[in-house]
DNA sequence: CGATTTTGACCGGCGC
DNA sequence: GCGCCGGTCAAAATCG
């Protein structure tokens, strides 16, 4: 198992990041009582305590709040709501906005990020949710093939195997 | 001076 | 086919 260690207090959206990366192309639901699927993302749950993992499935799956399905295949998607006064939860990415809009449902704007490192495809959508202006819903899509610059990993004791790698390959 | 944000335009899918 | 709607592009502006 390994850890992780960060200096910033939202590692709720870092963690699903890992769990993006570790648990990439395996399709399973998550709930807040499956969480302890995934290592690192429970621990962030407990330190969070207040968010609310919707669903998270690679393909199929549903939107928060909408009955809309995604029609996109093999591309790993997250989907959650935390409870965050600021819309830019820093999980310790380097994200580059690409868009804003404004959705129907939702009177409040959808901002789209992507990763700005090269070769990282990943895409990150952060919204307001307009019935609790104090929750924030962000979606994450793709798997990250590097390491986070914000997140150091650690190892319990001297991990000898390189194979364990935290960085999701070729998806 | 390079990277990033901003913001309207553009585009593709889908429903009517 | 057209228009709505959600997603992306790209050029100018801005930031560090």
């Amino acid at each position: 198992m390994a850890y992780f260690h960060s200096q910033r207090s939202n590692d709720l959206a870092m963690a699903m990041s890992l769990a993006l990366g570790r648990h990439s192309g395996r399709p399973m639901a998550l709930n807040a009582s499956d969480c302890t699927l995934f290592d690192e993302a429970s621990v962030a749950w407990q330190l969070e305590g207040r968010a609310v993992p919707l669903m998270a499935r690679d393909s199929s799956s549903r939107i928060y709040g909408s009955g809309m399905q995604t029609r996109k295949e093999g591309v790993f998607r997250v989907a959650f709501r935390t409870k965050s006064e600021i819309d830019i939860l820093d999980d310790g990415f380097k994200w580059r906005k690409y868009g804003k809009k404004s959705v129907k449902n939702s009177p409040n704007p959808r901002n789209y990020y992507r990763c700005s490192t090269e070769g990282c495809g990943v895409k990150k959508r952060v919204e307001r949710d307009g019935e609790d202006p104090s929750y924030v819903i962000t979606t994450y899509e793709g798997v990250h093939n590097h390491t986070s610059p914000g997140v150091m990993y650690l190892a319990p004791d001297g991990c000898d195997s390189g194979g364990g790698s935290l960085v999701a390959g070729g998806f």
